[in-house]
DNA sequence: TAGGGCGTTTCACGATGTGGAACAGCCTGC
DNA sequence: GCAGGCTGTTCCACATCGTGAAACGCCCTA
């Protein structure tokens, strides 16, 4: 284990994550390092064109440099890529936001997604994560698995304590996602919207990513609830089988 | 200078650059270290989660944490997320491919794009660079410096040959763009394409960015290219002024 | 069965990263 | 206006940690 390298990627993590410049001060308390050491390894992405300092606050913050290395892998990821069409045309056919997520260890990444030009409250939200149970794709993949409940109770752990979630409700919700073939939820991840998905298969049958449709909860009723299905559904059909990464 | 960060940020790159996964003695020759250097290196990013192996064939690529990283950047880059709507705006209009890009050390840097679903030859070139002079983007970006002379020379030199560049009939080029307020380009990055590129100023008057749109060579000519110059043009003016970063 | 290529492991060496401390610049608030 | 506490930055003796040559064991090919 290269330990420098390891501090290295903390500090890169923890600029990428900031949405704004950090500070020297900031870094080292937040990662627990020497500030001399912190210093040194700021300086080394920087010469190598990672990092970045604004020259008058001096605050360090993460260059375009650490997108491309990243841009480089989503751009031949063959689920991302096979996927996108049928995404774009789930958005114009319902004209709500739609997603396309991956499980990663007790929780879901967002891998791509696609929204009206105008929407109000759109947010993009790849590269992000959430516990599964906080998104109705992570319980749409939940409810592909055979005994998610360790899976479950985990995930509920990692939700903020006021969504309120109890492990016997969750169960049940998934049990109805099983036999629905689709899960909904509103007010979890995206607190405004109804969101509902369904999870792809993988090449051995176990869910390996998921599609999601969100709106407004007013809007996500009735007739254009129903419609909405339909085409998440049938866009999932057209997929079909998927192979990870 | 920490030196094994270096290494392993070049591992790293790499492995991201690759479109498929590597076999560890590709990646020593590639990067001209020792075997066993790569080799604990590439063990402690599987350790980090940056990087996976293939336990078939044993061979090591980067994991989709190596993607959020940069995506958690480019989410809050003020420049594209200002562009965007205008970038798709653009698209709806014009029905061509239509992308963002930045000028980083005498190259552009693809930052976002948008294109017809079901676009032919659509690449999601998100990410990518290229030598300045061999790209609309990049000359309507040169055509807007004081004295590109050297930058021009420099990005010659850096374009396949077979492109047949020459460095007098290029300045001439840029000299036309500068006057037409607009670079035109065939043949250059995208081969099949005709492309036209508007530079963006940023804060200092300085141009800090481009648009451009990109059609096939036959289609853009007569009223459709007149119209897409007028809806290139018209972008750049609501756009206004840009801030870099 | 012999050979070569591969990924992996080992280990003694010493270069390299470490972190405490001291420096210098800036602002804040007595 | 001066003292004090923040910064970011630099320095350096120490020993930790990464280094790389070599050896290992595996799989495939000849």
């Amino acid at each position: 284990m290269d330990t420098t390298v390891a501090k290295g990627m903390a500090v890169l993590e923890a600029l990428a994550r900031a949405k704004r410049p950090l500070r020297l001060a900031a870094l080292t308390e937040q990662l627990g390092l020497q500030k001399s050491n912190v210093h040194r390894l700021l300086n080394t992405f920087m010469e190598l064109g990672y990092v970045q300092q604004d020259p008058e606050t001096s605050r360090y913050f993460a260059s375009l440099k650490t997108w491309e290395l990243g841009a480089g892998i989503i751009s031949t990821n063959s689920l991302r890529r096979s996927v996108a069409p049928h995404l774009q045309a789930m958005q114009e056919k319902t004209r709500e936001t739609v997603m396309l997520t991956v499980p990663v260890d007790d929780e879901v990444l967002f891998l791509d997604g696609a929204a009206q030009v105008r929407a109000l409250r759109y947010v993009p939200l790849n590269g992000t994560r959430a516990p599964m149970v906080f998104t109705a794709a992570g319980r749409a993949i939940l409810s592909r698995r055979p005994d998610p409940r360790d899976a479950v109770a985990r995930s509920i752990a990692a939700c903020p304590p006021e969504a309120g979630f109890v492990l016997s409700q969750v169960l049940e919700d998934l049990e109805k996602a099983r036999r629905d073939g689709y899960a909904s939820l509103v007010g979890g991840f995206t607190p405004w919207a109804r969101v509902v998905a369904v999870a792809l298969p993988g090449p051995g049958g176990a869910p390996a990513a998921a599609i999601a449709i969100s709106g407004p909860e007013e809007r996500m009723t009735g007739d254009h609830l129903a419609e909405v299905l339909d085409v998440l559904l049938a866009t999932a059909d057209e997929i079909g089988e998927v192979s990870p990464t």
